[in-house]
DNA sequence: CCATCAGATGTTTACGTAAACATAACAGGC
DNA sequence: GCCTGTTATGTTTACGTAAACATCTGATGG
């Protein structure tokens, strides 16, 4: 900078003036200036900026793993967001979910250069770990259940949920089958609850709930088990990935989707629409649940005291053909 | 910092040794230090360390989108990798792949708290944009055939296409065709080389080549077009997406997988088990090039000189059900 | 018993920037 | 012609840290 201003013949202080838009410079001195930056190629020094004006400009995200389609369709909104708003995103993947690992990224965030942070972290582990955060980081949760004491932007969970239970039955069948997700997941409780909820306000039975972990090879291996239930004939798979799993392991049984069997998926991953038949499911919004990240971390910024509270972005149920009437007894 | 020392009696400079391991202190007078911290709760100011230290122990990553497996995967490779190195990692999302775009997002990289920066951009759109780097920051680009001017980690895309298209000749089909990633794309580009020149290598005849855009979508309608030619009984599809859609098309028309068209995928994503049928595919290690991209990087961080050359990550073949004998004539 | 040296700690300074304050030049009103 | 206000610019300072240098203490060896 102090060269810049050697060569401009200006006050270091006034190519600070130019170099952030400041107002009061002369037209004729700020050409001198750029002219002058542009020659010696100079670049803001951004800790020396963030060291002066206090804060990096710079947002966290703890994520368990990129595995999950949600997650990085989040995280992708979230960084396209925050670019747009002249933040950047620094990332700090969780390696295992466990309790240790969450507290060790959120104690290593606070040595880390940012100014808000967003958890994508759909695993009951955010209980114990408050504590260990600096005081003046704002915090945005995505999908969890911590309304009470952050700032949370989720999915509508049971509206999807709902919206396909209901779907289903409207369609004839008696009852619905739910291949749930992991126990340790909100998201997955969440869906499973409120698939529990509907068929017991339309005064169904509720068939037993199967279990997967989110991956194709568990929907695959809940698929054969399904497959030997003769009055399933409806099933509500927790993510698009095991309804994946699910789909192949009824077709292996012979027992064909939809004339035999119904299935919806959760999420409308992108390869939804090529599945064997192309699935009917519930689309998330990640990338309105990224931008509600990013608007609530800024909001918090502006303001001194922390946010809590839930925000939902509503679902809407893409009907392809995996669902169909059951077939007449 | 001037708190603990006060509080722990020592002066700042001993805070320092203290917070940076120094061998040089006095156990007991660490441990007084250490108390001291843990009370007042400090955090080392980073833009500070980063200032003084002109590091910021951070790396960037450009990519464009996170829609592809690939650079999903990568990308968590390097977070992973370089956490593990005490690197954060900070994401510089493209939005849309133009010159212009690649070119902002290199120049927004100027002014970001950066040492060096990994490059997943397999389109075609390095070439204009080197010079808007400030000199000192490092660069190792990923899918990419700049290898005479940077640092460039890849998947043997040769080597893998090779093996597919081998072993689809092995299995005693007259030729195979090709569905082809987008014309923008290194690795869509290499892919189809390397079939052309495997089949031209057998004496074989060269089909027409297929194009999509990596989508299940495009797969699907290049699909209907390959299903409409009754002479086409393998196809290597150049991801695994475009499989799915493929996959789809054919068996809509009737042409059953593997009996009639034999099918071979590209990337070996998760759910590539769990397709009707299962796939078979060429496996990418995109961990093992993530780790590589933070390897790169840091060796060229210890040392002034900038390095090129092009290092590659072995495939494999991974067989399951989608690829046969030809029905015999 | 003093010179020498090693280990432990303190003091000064600079990293690059921008806020706060200071100054200078000039226009306009009375 | 002097005061006031405005605009443009310069000077000083502090942000939190760590390198470089300075100092102090006590031990060792001749």
């Amino acid at each position: 900078m102090a060269d810049v201003a050697r060569l401009a013949g200006v006050s270091s202080q006034t190519v600070s003036r130019v170099s952030n838009g400041y107002a009061g410079v002369n037209e004729e001195t700020r050409q001198q200036v750029l002219e002058a930056m542009r020659e010696l190629g100079y670049r803001p020094n951004s800790a020396a900026r963030a060291l002066k004006r206090g804060e990096f400009r710079t947002i966290g995200v703890i994520t368990f793993g990129l595995s999950t389609t949600g997650n990085v369709r989040t995280l992708e909104a979230i960084a396209t967001s925050a670019a747009h708003e002249g933040y950047a995103v620094t990332l700090l993947p969780v390696a295992v979910p466990t309790q240790d690992e969450v507290r060790g990224a959120f104690s290593r965030l606070g040595e880390l250069a940012v100014d808000a942070v967003i958890v994508i972290l759909e695993v009951h582990l955010l209980d114990a770990v408050t504590l260990s955060l600096p005081p003046h980081i704002k915090v945005v949760v995505a999908d969890s259940d911590a309304g009470d004491r952050y700032t949370v932007v989720d999915t509508d969970q049971a509206g999807g949920s709902r919206d396909a239970v209901r779907y289903l039955l409207g369609l004839g069948h008696e009852t619905v089958w739910h291949l749930a997700g992991p126990e340790e997941s909100f998201a997955a409780q969440r869906r499973a609850d409120a698939w529990r909820a509907e068929l017991t306000g339309a005064g169904r039975a509720t068939p037993p709930l199967v279990r997967g972990d989110w991956s194709a090879e568990s929907g695959y291996r809940a698929g054969l088990e399904l497959a030997g239930q003769p009055d399933c004939t409806a099933v509500f798979a927790a993510n698009d990935q095991m309804a994946l799993g699910l789909l192949r392991a009824l077709h292996e049984r012979g027992r064909y989707v939809p004339d035999d069997v119904s299935v919806i998926g959760f999420d409308d991953i992108p390869e939804a629409g090529s599945f064997l038949p192309p699935l009917t499911t519930v689309h998330q919004d990640f990338a309105e649940v990224g931008r509600r990240c990013v608007e609530g971390v800024l909001r918090q910024m502006g303001q001194d005291t922390p946010e809590h509270g839930t925000t939902l972005v509503p679902t809407r149920l893409v009907v392809r053909d995996s669902a169909g009437a059951p077939r007449s007894r």
